[in-house]
DNA sequence: GCCGCCAATTGATTTCGATCAAGTGAAAGC
DNA sequence: GCTTTCACTTGATCGAAATCAATTGGCGGC
């Protein structure tokens, strides 16, 4: 038995969207396909570079987005230059902090993207007509919290290896949310990026890949592609017994 | 001029929430008073003395909380007890995680700590029903977040005299909103819990601490009453420029 | 007043990860 | 084909914070 589609009039929901709305369950699910239209006639999609800024620390939010493809890193610097990783976005999540004129964080492709953008003020303005989409947006909120919240722990109490194994961790299981197999994947991030996500040093993480290398932890076929035998064997090394 | 109260039927707000609403802008702000009338019937309040513990982790969550008075700390242990402070909450913040069944954090009274308890289900069903109610939270959620993401930073980049030093200044900013003079006030959190909040250990701390005093950034009365001269210069020994 | 308790401090030593410094290997440019 | 470049690895040393171990100081109970 098949659950029919909610929304009748799926033959008004703009080109773009019925592509994009089949195959992911982002904030724009929670818009009738009118509020669709509408949403659609000022947003525009474009490609991100690996490193592309999409908005910068202390920048003025003019747009929010929907990442449709790719990874998107959030950062933030200190004035002397250290740098911390605060969150990792994947498709399809939503980008951008509601209700804040100024961004306090850095958001940049860590891979190779695709975003869809809206004006700030067109999806504010749909956020308070809109109950379900708040509802939508808050839920996303909550699960960066307790993504944040569980890192903090990451962060503050594990030891080199148990952080990057807990990296590793993360990426098996967010990477491809399809794929049955979460065996191997590739890495979204440069060994500087992940330094900067678990608040080591770049040597620090090569020495620790090593070691899970050496420990038959991980298999690595190149920097980036890394296969995990037993994941539950990950699992214990990143210490979440 | 003085801006009127909105709610006209003033007199039907529950005796106990008149006061209550009256001295904070927490989530029942969004309430109409009859909502706050049923909720209020559902509800309770109750003193926490220092170290009670309001939600354990992964304890399924009945009720949702206010807080009224004191400091409650939020935080994550991992199965060899290591632990981890995720969050301080101060009157008066709502305390719960919205739409999951099982708390991933324990809450705990830090100080001597009044709240006000709510059902689970009747908040859920009032906030399904009350946009303005989902608005309320999703913003307590959002600047969760950013506070998150913020102590993620000095968790993964800051030297321990700078940890020690952003706590000290989040408790200046954050214990008395009400105060003037933010410049004395009494640590809500013993040493040890500090230690879990700047992934630190005790020693380490208590160091740190000798260290601030001996350099003249902060005056101890006694372990917990501390003054702080120049608040820009603590704030400059956090990395906050 | 003295004892016992607990929180915090202080000191000595160790350890883990940072720093400094080469070295490797793959891809791009000439 | 060779060099250059860039990301990463590996090695040697250093240093900040952890660990181990007393000691201090305040407070309640008797």
């Amino acid at each position: 038995m098949e659950i029919r589609r909610q929304d009748i009039h799926n033959s008004d929901i703009p080109l773009v969207c019925r592509a994009c709305e089949a195959r992911h369950g982002g904030v724009c699910g929670a818009l009738t396909s009118e509020q669709l239209s509408e949403l659609n006639k000022h947003s525009f999609r474009n490609r991100l570079e690996t490193g592309a800024e999409v908005i910068g620390q202390g920048e003025t939010v003019v747009n929010y987005s929907n990442i449709m493809r790719g990874v998107v890193k959030l950062t933030k610097v200190m004035a002397d230059g250290r740098q911390q990783i605060v969150g990792l976005q994947f498709a399809p999540d939503f980008l951008g902090r509601p209700f804040l004129e100024e961004s306090a964080i850095t958001a940049e492709a860590a891979t190779e993207s695709e975003v869809c953008n809206f004006p700030r003020h067109v999806l504010d303005r749909l956020v308070k007509k809109t109950p379900e989409l708040e509802h939508k947006l808050h839920r996303q909120a909550l699960k960066e919290l307790d993504e944040a919240r569980d890192w903090m722990l990451t962060l503050g109490r594990k030891s080199a290896q148990e952080k990057v194994a807990s990296f590793l961790y993360l990426i098996a299981t967010h990477i491809d949310p399809e794929s049955v197999d979460t065996s191997t994947f590739d890495l979204p991030l440069s060994r500087a990026d992940i330094a900067d996500f678990l608040g080591l040093t770049i040597e620090t993480v090569s020495r620790q890949f090593t070691k899970l290398r050496k420990e038959n932890v991980i298999r690595l076929e190149n920097n980036r592609n890394v296969t995990v035998p037993d994941m539950d064997r990950l699992m214990r090394y990143a210490g979440n017994d």
